[in-house]
DNA sequence: TTGACATGCGGACAATTGTCCGATATTATT
DNA sequence: AATAATATCGGACAATTGTCCGCATGTCAA
């Protein structure tokens, strides 16, 4: 078994395979695509997908690439632009969050597929949610640093700051609770954010 | 005229899905074992488990009843009995994650079940995850109220405290990380629970 | 050209969750 | 008691994810 090899598939029948996958998402909804329907659909075995992507949740991430190219770019540029930490902190997860509000259904995907067990290569190591780990985690040390904030384990706030904005919940307090999102970024700023700094 | 079950699983049938369940999967793992096993191992069709439970998740969410009504319990004597807010919240929040500790293979089963989609009973509307958010909002509120902490949205911030703590993130924390159950009360406290006193 | 070896595609197959319906048992009616 | 109505059981079946292997195609050496 051998991984691909370049980073990204760019040979005709991954290629084929995205665009399937793309379109099939758009008219159905990603979670109603089955991974033999975009094979039949694409015209190749369901192997032929399988050997590029390790499940239903690799083939979005990689779908998502070029979404998430962006929003790292914001988030950089965010970080930055001058301004406050608290500011950038409120700022960048605003942008997580409209992220998440705009493809939910990618996001649930992939986290579905996400295990914690074995030697898989988890969500938690991809790539893009390492970017924006790190980021939030420089941000919080800075705050820290600049005595703006009191000392706290800022590895573990990121990872459940953005655990706390899981699109499972997410969807939940959206649909059920019918939060809009700007209350959300709003109330988690309220919560999570401005208590931090003095 | 039947007399009414008073409550879920007190049946013959349902006693041996229960006990059978628990048997296999104290012996394989809960993630191990399938429906099929279980229906088979308990000498009973498919449909017989799934007339009574909507899926894997509920009938974990059946098993851990008991474990549920205990940890209620403490929630509970711990508001109840004298001491701050701000101690209460701490004492809540970890009985909270021990109980994670102690039971993330189920508590994960029930997640992965968990929707949001359609009408279904959601995750987030069974008993245990509503008396436990509601101890929460009571006690955000009373610190609210009582003014050793600063206005907010309290049934936001109970969702997003649970949800920062869902048994993926947590064994990503406990296993890739190798934090232990301690610093993770430790950190939490620090990161979530102390910066709203004032 | 030919044969040995490697690559990698396709689809059959396995495993699992969840549904559905014919068969059976239980209760109500006369 | 006989029969109709109702409830419920069991397991076959469908749908989906993920694995595996036979086979076709391509490469290279002699």
């Amino acid at each position: 078994m051998k991984e691909q090899k370049p980073k990204h598939g760019t040979d005709a029948i991954s290629t084929v395979i995205l665009k399937t996958t793309e379109a099939l998402a758009d008219r159905y909804g990603i979670d109603k695509v089955s991974m033999h329907q975009i094979a039949q659909t694409a015209g190749v075995g369901q192997g032929t997908i399988y050997r590029r992507y390790a499940n239903k949740g690799a083939l979005c991430m990689e779908l998502m690439d070029e979404k998430f190219r962006l929003l790292q770019e914001h988030a950089a540029q965010i970080v930055g632009q001058p301004g406050t930490v608290h500011e950038k902190l409120k700022a960048v997860l605003s942008e997580q969050i409209h992220f998440l509000e705009s493809h939910v259904s990618y996001i649930e995907a992939i986290h579905d597929a996400a295990t914690c067990e074995g030697k898989k290569q988890t969500f938690y190591e991809s790539r893009p949610y390492r970017f924006l780990h790190q980021v939030l985690r420089d941000l919080l040390n800075e705050a820290i640093t600049a005595k703006t904030a009191k000392p706290m384990n800022t590895d573990f706030t990121a990872h459940t700051w953005i655990a706390s904005i899981n699109p499972k919940v997410y969807l939940y307090l959206r649909k059920k609770k019918r939060y809009s999102e700007k209350e959300i970024v709003s109330f988690f700023t309220q919560s999570f954010i401005d208590p931090l700094f003095l």
